[in-house]
DNA sequence: GAGGTGAGATGATTCGTTTCAGCAGGCCAC
DNA sequence: GTGGCCTGCTGAAACGAATCATCTCACCTC
């Protein structure tokens, strides 16, 4: 492996010019930059970025956590992470807990052994002492997707209540009674907010009445096996509507519910939550909760980088968007 | 920042000592060992990996390029990996290259500079030579869903030219004549192979014509694009059957045509590529050609970590898995 | 020609960890 | 009592880049 004495031996300078040239190349004269970087190219010389954190005390690294790679909303998250951290010269590392705790603090380890420069994350359940921890050690945390009860963190987030609220309020208003909230676990704040959204919302109208089906995780998986459990219902103790945690149990829920024969919307209506690409291409376009994934991601950063360079003393930001409800087939019937 | 040295002062011991509580303590005298971790739990201290690192030469990261996050195969590949680098301590570095050559490049540089492991790579177009580059700095590379037509490199991929050949034959049986193949561009070796299987099946029989109808990337959106300008030709024109060069592009494809009115599949049957989930939960569950993708990202470690492992004059193996046609309604009409 | 200036280059030192030759002291065998 | 051999521990020497106080020297001014 080459290094920069090498490079210095090559080029006939010490090893602060071949570190000015790499750094601040305007500090050297052109002749010399010339010289080293003909010496760099010679050698094929790379620098060591192990060595450059060790002397800085940190990474140009930011770490994002996750709950499921496989949810699209989560990769436009990452995405829009990425992008915005790429104009300042940070790289991101995606981590993905799958909601479990081990695996996030298996990550949360990791990035602090790296020494990055912050760390975003959707936490699975209540990882905050241990998120405070992180922050005393200097590295900055930013919530996504999830706000800190006590304003103690940055966070960006979408306000799960009202978005939970409106969908019930739309699924009453096109004249459903029976209505279920399909997903979980209640450990997940998305979940339990949009199901106390949802419970607002039924709870201003007499005669409609909200059921908490719970399930094990968000995943396709997760949805068809809960729903047929709710198929194999009588019509009469059947819901007339679903509301699902998020887009890919709403996807289940449909794949289930057409499975056995139902004709959606009509037997059944369903929202889903997140508005991933996929919702629109669904069996029956899915009416659902849009956020703005990418948006969140971007801001996560802007936030993180803000509060890293402060340092000490820097006043968290809560910021709160609002979900947007997207009318499709599953709701309207056309 | 607390490092070793505090933490052996804090115990009363070396650096050393410390440092083999950390790395084998079955050579430390137990009593010794408990009064470091004490320390250690007293102090917060967290090894710092760029120092461990630099002392190591290599990071215990594996860099992996992908064309697409937002591409469900991908993200399953990605999991493959991560579970089994997980198995021997390593952990996976996510790059999405977007199918752009300067971020794949991007990601490379990042990656050498970080003295990775070993880089995965799912290449966009002819980086060969880079690679060969990579490689000579002692990091070792394998390709995955792509093989080097050399050989030089050790590879895990999918028959691609089969699965193109298996997908058109399909389409044959059930009577389709005037084939169209859509995706691109070309210079992805999954889009060229693909198409080649399917023009060898649609040559070996008489009066099937296949028109390959290029699009900019694999996206969703692109689909859409090609498809609104091939139902926008008159009928006796319009193929009646489709070859997407993979999921996101049949999507995009279906959700043109049904918009467009036609009626599916017997106006146009649709075959995609990938098999991933939302394939199944389509407005028409679409045929697709299923790839094992979690295994070949378990598999593109395996061969990773033995290649780094025997250095130098190691053989490149070329892993080889074949798709499977898994025929939904798309094709068959239910 | 003395004194001053500043661009350009230097090289010792630092970061935190791992490694490894070597030391202390206890124990056993002869 | 000496030599040999453990076990447990020590402390200095790397690893590679960045920093910064310091030096050199060409050039300018009076």
């Amino acid at each position: 492996m080459v290094s920069v004495r090498d490079v210095a031996i090559a080029a006939g300078v010490s090893v602060g010019t071949v570190s000015n040239v790499l750094n601040r190349p305007d500090r050297v004269a052109a002749a010399t930059v010339e010289r080293v970087n003909a010496a760099i190219a010679d050698l094929g010389f790379v620098r060591n970025d192990a060595a450059r954190q060790l002397r800085a005390g940190r990474s140009r690294s930011i770490g994002l956590i996750v709950l499921d790679v496989g949810n699209p909303f989560f990769t436009d998250v990452a995405r829009g992470a990425e992008r915005r951290a790429e104009e300042d010269g940070f790289s991101i590392l995606l981590g993905n807990s799958d909601e479990s705790s081990s695996r996030e603090g298996g990550y949360l380890d990791l990035f602090e052994e790296q020494r990055v420069h912050g760390v975003l994350i959707s936490p699975v359940a209540d990882v905050l002492p241990r998120l405070r921890k992180t922050r005393d050690r200097g590295i900055p945390v930013v919530l996504v997707d999830r706000q800190a009860p006590d304003r103690s963190f940055s966070s960006v987030a979408v306000d799960d209540v009202a978005g939970g609220r409106a969908a019930v309020e739309h699924l009453i208003e096109i004249g459903r009674k029976r209505i279920a909230f399909v997903g979980g676990p209640e450990s997940i704040r998305q979940v339990s907010d949009r199901l106390s959204g949802a419970r607002i919302a039924a709870s201003e109208r007499a005669g409609v009445a909200l059921e908490y089906v719970p399930t094990s995780s968000l995943t396709v998986r997760a949805g068809v096996e809960a729903a047929t459990e709710l198929v194999a219902r009588g019509p009469a103790s059947r819901p007339d509507a679903v509301l699902a945690a998020n887009d890919l149990v709403s996807i289940g829920v449909l794949q289930a519910a057409s499975l056995a024969g139902m004709s959606l919307p009509d037997d059944l209506a369903i929202i889903g939550y997140d508005d991933i690409d996929f919702a629109a291409t669904a069996t029956v376009p899915l009416t659902s909760m849009r956020q703005p994934a990418t948006l969140i991601g971007h801001t996560a950063v802007d936030l993180l980088l803000g509060e890293a360079q402060h340092g000490e003393g820097f006043e968290p930001k809560q910021i709160v968007y609002q979900p947007e409800l997207v009318v499709r087939q599953s709701t309207s019937g056309r």
